[in-house]
DNA sequence: TAGAATAAGTGTCAAATCGACACTAAAGGG
DNA sequence: CCCTTTAGTGTCGATTTGACACTTATTCTA
């Protein structure tokens, strides 16, 4: 049997698969508080639990799975977030009731203004800070996915300005020391986040300042945010 | 309806769900190169082409994916390696001829000793160099998910000593400095390389030496390496 | 058997980086 | 006008890093 003549045959009901789906742990930084996107389940199983913005892949509508995760992310915030990286794959026959079952796991970041508008209108969604995480009871594993998403983002807080994805497009140094802060759990030196944000060189200053109480400070705005969004496979480090 | 009735009435063939697959990049050590395990294909698509070792979850025997690619690896080499790695996951609807495919990718480490006689023994597996990989048709996309895992290793090269499970159990400094050499494609300051391994602690001084030419140099061996293999889900960094 | 050759392993020092903390700058408020 | 508040900079000692020469232990060879 040649290829031709095996594909024509192949029949992809042959044999059992897992159930395979996509979770995306979306955060975001507010009121000096680092929150997840959490999604109340209107199906079994976990009915009525809160759980992690996600689906089955749509073997029509997406071509690959960052199709699938970005067209999750889009149905719940109304927005797609500009950045997006692949967390982990976690897969065993007891994560869900109905067995074998295989979750790719993304993290996404997001300013809160960006999906507010469209959150607020419906009620299955909300944001929870990561403190009051641990009263809620949340669907599948999808507690200990959040905790892997959170290890990840303070990972990146200590050599790359990527929390910065959390903040609007237009932040001062000071919210995002605050956001490395938050995800580091302890205080940086001011003087050497700035060297490091310097030598970085991924910010612009954008000219404008914004003054509350005490000096104003400059605004600035990532470089690579010149509109699209940024999507990175964990294919690194 | 609830949970109960809905789980007792749920059909896991009710909709398509895409194949799934785990595939593994293994590395080894050997005559100054790095070399990675290929495997000549016997079923279509793609038959006859060499490709990474992997295959389908067997839902019936394996209880998390980690299971699934111990047990291909073990099938091709008869051992399982030390170090094993979760790399990432790529899926979308070109990559395998028969439709939508996802495949869960690990990184894994072992020494060639181990495994060379279950190797030497069999006709459709071998030892490839990085180096004439471009020269061959991998299957699938295989290429570039060993492409991922190079990248991957290379960046451990640089703050950890995780390839030196590339390496036999007692092994010398030297060699190891060289593995990294290879991996990060450039020499190696013998004095900074040592001083990182003496602050990492986690190498044990097992009192031998060995000599070939030149003043003997001392056998190290892993302290973690106490017999078990080390797993590790890319949760990290 | 005394070098010569070879590879292992150490000492040292200047340069670069990092942490700590005090200082200056620019705004608003009483 | 000075006090408070937050932004942003200067500086200096401590630690880390890179470069390279040096010492040590062994084999080979004349």
């Amino acid at each position: 049997m040649n290829e031709e003549e095996y594909l024509r045959t192949y029949d992809p009901k042959g044999f059992e698969s897992p159930l395979l789906s996509v979770d995306a742990v979306l955060f975001t930084y507010h009121e000096g508080q680092l929150k997840v996107l959490l999604v109340e389940r209107s199906n079994h199983p976990d009915k009525a639990k809160w759980g992690l913005p996600g689906g089955f892949v749509d073997l029509g509508a997406d071509t690959c799975l960052e199709d699938t995760v970005i067209r999750k992310l889009k149905e719940k915030t109304g927005v797609i977030p500009p950045y997006i990286e692949q967390l982990s794959t976690i897969g065993n026959n007891q994560r869900d009731k109905r067995g074998w079952s295989v979750t790719v796991c993304y993290t996404a970041l997001i300013a809160r203004q960006e999906c507010e508008t469209h959150i607020d209108s419906v009620s299955d969604t909300q944001w929870v800070s990561l403190e009051q995480l641990p009263s809620l009871d949340l669907a599948f594993d999808h507690a200990s996915i959040v905790q892997a998403g959170r290890e990840r983002l303070k990972q990146k807080a200590l050599y790359s300005i990527i929390p910065a994805y959390s903040l609007p497009e237009r932040f001062t140094l000071s919210d995002l020391q605050h956001v490395h802060e938050v995800l580091l759990g302890k205080p940086i030196q001011k003087k050497s986040f700035r060297r490091r944000i310097e030598q970085a060189d991924l910010l612009v200053d954008t000219g404008e300042k914004r003054s509350e109480t005490g000096r104003p400070a400059t605004l600035y705005k990532l470089k690579s945010l010149a509109g699209q969004h940024t999507f990175i496979r964990n294919l690194e480090l």
